[in-house]
DNA sequence: CCTAAATGGAATGAGGCATTCCGCTTAGTG
DNA sequence: CACTAAGCGGAATGCCTCATTCCATTTAGG
């Protein structure tokens, strides 16, 4: 009963294409404006009217949840990547980079992961990363190159904290790279004091990366 | 002719008392909730009308101005203060300790410093900042305690970053002096690699702390 | 007690934005 | 080519949130 199939095949040339389009200018909007842009804006990038967009997505939050998804696995996989590199303080290196420079090229992403969406908690993007990103982590302490007490919650914080350089230089996209130098130059081994206060625990963390603002 | 005074003199008890309660409500709720509050948080907080927000100041921008006018006043002097210390390196780290902390507490603050107000651009404060600040980075780049390339400059993101932090650990109040910790190793003179990309110059200082959201 | 000062909080008005509606356009078919 | 339903644009709607204004009522202080 191929009863969907039909439907869809059915579907007119002009209206796949303005499909496309609607998900790219979303993508390029939301990146550039964060998740406060509005549907208008979105609609006028595309070239269409609003009311395209509704035929569409059936909201504006399912247009977000429909973008971020993907780019959430991605990031994900980003982190996998990281763990195929050998040398343990280089795939954390190359974690941070290849993450902040993501974020800094998409603000929604950022927005998405620090819980600034205007939704409700997601506790799904918390729990993913404290366990995908872990591996990475015990590896690098187990290896001896990470400042003692440096764990993997200390991820959050220093995603919040890129983020504030992000916005505050459009003029300068790779400002960041200078701060996060500072921040790895922080986290590795070293003849250092210890670290003032504990880092969040993973409820916690949780907790923060949810907290509604 | 001590017209005014006859006026202030005949100012009703009652009326000076809400006046004073609600310059007292209004640094409360702006440093909990930040320039966002409304005016009814306020009045709220003070127990007091809307109406009589109104009889003591003009409009919301005039509470911020003068509520953070004096703020900034007190920053400045904490940077004085600082200067004061022998140890160029302590004076530095006194310097972001008792800023941040500040900050910290005040949401508001936070968002007057980092331009994030909902006004146009207050030149005034990147100018002075710059101003009084940087006798205390010149004296520390002279005594060599300073990182290789570290400049002024740099207080805007590292400001910038930490706000990340204080929005996020409502549950930690301390949570940032782990963060700058970390930063302050990252900018302490040492056998490391130079930073990656240049600080802002003083131009873009500006423009990067003025720039609206 | 009297009265001008002060007050509270409802009403006003502006602005922003998601979502809906509907008369017009046009792709695709026979 | 003509026809028709899928698509479309964008004005209109409805909902919010807030700063600011207004005025009937209360009250300090002489």
């Amino acid at each position: 009963m191929p009863i969907d199939e039909h439907l869809a095949r059915t579907k007119r040339r002009d209206a796949a294409l303005n499909s496309e389009r609607l998900m790219q200018a979303a993508r390029e909007v939301f990146a550039r404006q964060g998740l406060s842009a509005t549907l208008e804006d979105i609609a006028q990038h595309a070239g269409v009217g609003v009311g395209t967009v509704y035929r569409n997505f059936a909201s504006k939050r399912e247009i977000i949840e429909t973008l971020y998804d993907a780019a959430l696995d991605s990031v994900l996989a980003d982190v996998q990547t990281a763990l195929e590199i050998q040398d343990p303080w280089v795939a954390i290196v190359t974690f941070f980079e290849v993450t902040a420079s993501n974020q800094a090229q998409d603000r929604g992403l950022c927005e998405t992961f620090l819980g600034h969406d205007g939704f409700g908690p997601d506790e799904r993007i918390a729990e993913e990363l404290v366990a995908v990103v872990s591996p990475l982590f015990d590896r690098a302490s187990e290896a001896g190159v990470l400042r003692e007490g440096v764990t993997v919650t200390d991820i959050g914080p220093i995603f919040a904290m890129l983020d504030g350089v992000y916005r505050m230089s459009d003029a300068r996209p790779d400002l960041w790279r200078r701060y996060l130098a500072l921040i790895l130059d922080g986290l590795r081994a070293g003849d250092r004091p210890a670290l003032p206060v504990p880092a969040l625990d993973v409820a916690a963390f949780k907790t923060a990366l949810t907290a509604a603002d």
